[in-house]
Order: structure tokens, then C-alpha cells, then sequence
DNA sequence: ATAGGTGCAAAGGGTTTGCAGTCGG
DNA sequence: CCGACTGCAAACCCTTTGCACCTAT
């Protein structure tokens, strides 16, 4: 645990929405922490092979990193792009039919709902 | 309905699978068709705008394009990138709680299970 | 005539990589 | 010392954009 990883860490577990590398690296360096970006990516995808954080790459741009302490799903607007975390009770109970996993090892579910926000849908 | 897009949607139609814009444009060209890439793109982006296909990004590479016939869900080889689709059943009957929509307009859903597939996990 | 679709090439954003320097064990 | 981690910058891939042409209303 490098000095880099912890800060990044750190600034992970202020933000509780969703993190791009480049909004992480922006906050690292806000704090004083010296770190480059090169590290940052290499860290989120090591947190990420590890379980402890979860890649979404949903909708347009940068891929976001979220931080996995209770589990939940997504909620996306495809006109501004807003995230909206939504309880992981919604998807309580989906399992992969035995036949249809043939071997798969599954280690974790994602549900995504495109659509559009209240705020686009008012416009 | 001009002749790039039929020949896009006619690869698509073949391309039982999921498939990227440069897989697609390649699939065309191949068959004497005459597109570019840029027109690929803009086919492809309008027909997933109309809800004809579906756009695909889970894990690394490009998005994939997913013709959306029957609805279905995936499994994603987080090792290999492998895809492969699952009945839509598995998620039948959810529905995101009233008290969390908050006014979301509710579009669609995608499920992608993550894991290991099981060539990888015989290695 | 006009609006929309097209091709090409260049720009752009996001991510990864190569490599030399650095740190902890 | 050794292996892993870092920084920088260049490379990379995928996607979008600007602009001129073309084609069917």
C-alpha cells in the first residue's frame, strides 16, 4: 500500500457517487497528493480486479468507478448522462438459470435502467 | 432508407452476435458494399437512438451493437471479454420501486452478469 | 431548391504502454 | 539487491466532427 494508493482511496471513499480516474486524479492533487495519472488508472483497475470497486461504464463518456460498499444498481439518463444509484433490492432473487450458466462462474450482477431523468423529461 | 443503411442493417441481421462498428463496417465492405466508417457510426447511433438496436459496453474494447430482437440479457467473460446472451427471464418481473424512480423515466433495463467464463476457468 | 445523408480526413477524448527512476523489503 | 510501483510522455484506439459533395424529394 503506497502512499498513491492510499490517496486515492481516500479520496474514493469521500465521493460517494461516481468517480472518473480523471475527477480522482483531480482530487488527489487538490489535497496535496502527488500522484499522476498513469497511477491512477493503475489503481482503480488493481481496486477493481480485487473486488473493491466496480467499473460502470454506462451511457457516453469516461468510465466511472464506484465504490462497492453495499450493494446497488443504476439508474441512467441517456440525455445528460446522470447516475442515479438505486437500492439492490430490485434485482433481489435474479439468478442464472442453472442451464444457461453452462460453467460460467458469475461474480457479480449489474442492472442498469436507461431513461430519462425527471429534470430532461420536464424540459 | 438509403443504401448504407440498409446494407448496416443487413449485416446486423446476420451478425446473429454482437457487433462493433468496425466489425460491421468491415462486414460490409466485405459483402461490396460501399460505407464509411463516419456512416457506420451515424447508422448505427440512429438505429440505437430508435431503439432498433441496442449499444452494448461492457468490459474493455469498443461498444458492441446488439440487434434487439428478443430481449435478452449477458454474460460477460471479464478474462476473455467473451459474450454471451441469456433469456431475458431471468429478470422478469423486476421493476424499480415507485419511491426511488423519483420521476425517471424508465426505458429499459440491461443485466450483465460478470464473472468468468467456462473456457477461462478451465485454464 | 432544400434538407438530409455521405465520405474523407483530421481532431478529440479517454486509456494504455514503454521505459527509466525510485522505493520498500 | 530485487521486485514492484511511479511519473512522464508518447502511443493507441475508438469515436466524433468539419466540410464539401451528392441525392432524392
Amino acid at each position: 500500500m503506497t502512499p498513491q494508493r492510499a490517496a486515492v482511496v481516500a479520496v474514493l471513499d469521500e465521493e460517494h457517487g461516481h468517480a472518473s480516474a480523471e475527477t480522482v486524479h483531480a482530487a488527489v492533487r487538490r489535497a496535496g497528493g502527488r500522484v499522476s495519472l498513469a497511477t491512477v488508472y493503475n489503481t482503480l483497475t488493481a481496486l477493481a480486479a480485487m473486488g473493491e470497486l466496480r467499473e460502470l461504464r454506462a451511457g457516453r463518456g469516461p468510465t466511472l468507478f464506484d465504490v462497492n460498499a453495499l450493494p446497488h444498481h443504476h439508474l441512467v439518463c441517456d440525455e445528460c448522462g446522470r447516475i442515479i444509484d438505486i437500492d439492490a433490492a430490485v434485482a433481489r432473487g435474479m439468478r442464472l438459470p442453472d442451464d444457461q450458466a453452462d460453467g460460467f462462474e458469475v461474480r457479480s450482477v449489474d442492472v442498469v435502467f436507461h431513461g430519462r431523468c425527471s429534470a430532461c423529461a420536464g424540459l
